[in-house]
DNA sequence: AGCATTCCTTACTTTTTCGTCAAGTTTAGA
DNA sequence: TCTAAACTTGACGAAAAAGTAAGGAATGCT
């Protein structure tokens, strides 16, 4: 359960364009690529694809750069991970099938629930954090971080199936 | 933000056994890798670690096989997703700094937070949820995961920082 | 004791992912 | 129009992950 360099070097990005934001500026490949210690070539290609999404605008040309399509705090992180994730949406137990073509579980599979469970969890976490909130200082997005935390109740057991 | 094979093959691994214990019987592993539709060699590396970390118990010999160490009521998921994680774990921005050797945010990083704070969120639904509840029927699994995901209570927006 | 069964360990091959390079295309300004 | 800045795209090579194979060691049964 990791996240993937995609999705890391994607939202570090686009802070850096939040953070651009506040003063109505754009960034150049070669600001962003600096700024993050990427090298250009990725950077750019990292930039295409949340182009395409419709998460940046961007401005070819001289005075050109990347600018955010829409104010941060309109951008939550859970629109931000499914983009750069794409691909390894909608393959729960397909890809995973070990051997055989077709899930063994097919019929009364436990562990599927529990996959597609888990993503709804961290989407539902995600969606509660915009961009604009990221470009805080490191305490008070950690703060933030725990007040989510904190508001998952202890639970009552389940009672045993069978 | 993917689940890797390995740790959704332990999962399925353990939970044959869980299935197992009701009946307070050993797998071996060709049964195991049957009813997974895994290679026997796979298989068994995946049991490998999963003994090693003091999750299940071996016997060699003949009329040997695979239980678990304690009881599955006992075995929480994040335990689980820990030990088949392992080498992805603490490893945040270092990993990630791109082309530098240390990472560039670590001065006051917005993006660290992010990541180590998700990992939290999913560790603590997962710690919510132990193997026993996992053989029961897809609509019970379902319905319990759900149940963890309401809990999440909407939340106020933070205060923008700056 | 000897044999069959089963787990344990190391080394290797294949596949996928990650990152880079280089050439091509579009735009803005002099 | 010409030039430079900037974005776009596809192909290539390196690194990591996933999976495979084979030999070794322990246990129980006859």
């Amino acid at each position: 359960m990791k996240i993937s360099a995609h999705e890391e070097y994607g939202l570090r990005c686009l802070v850096q364009l939040a953070r651009a934001e506040v003063d109505a500026e754009s960034l150049t490949l070669n600001q962003i690529a600096d700024r993050e210690g990427l090298s250009v070539a990725n950077a750019g290609k990292l930039m295409w694809v949340l182009v395409k999404a419709g998460l940046v605008q961007s401005q070819r040309g001289a005075n050109g750069g990347y600018t955010l399509a829409r104010p941060a705090s309109d951008i939550r992180l859970n629109e931000v991970i499914r983009i750069l994730d794409e691909d390894t949406v909608d393959r729960f137990c397909k890809t995973h099938a070990g051997v055989l073509d077709a899930c063994i579980h097919t019929s009364d599979c436990g562990i599927r629930p529990v996959i597609v469970g888990l993503h709804e969890i961290v989407q539902n976490a995600l969606s509660e954090i915009t961009l604009a909130e990221l470009i805080g200082s490191e305490e008070n997005v950690d703060a933030r971080l725990h007040q989510i935390q904190k508001l998952q109740s202890p639970l009552r057991p389940m009672r045993s199936a069978h």
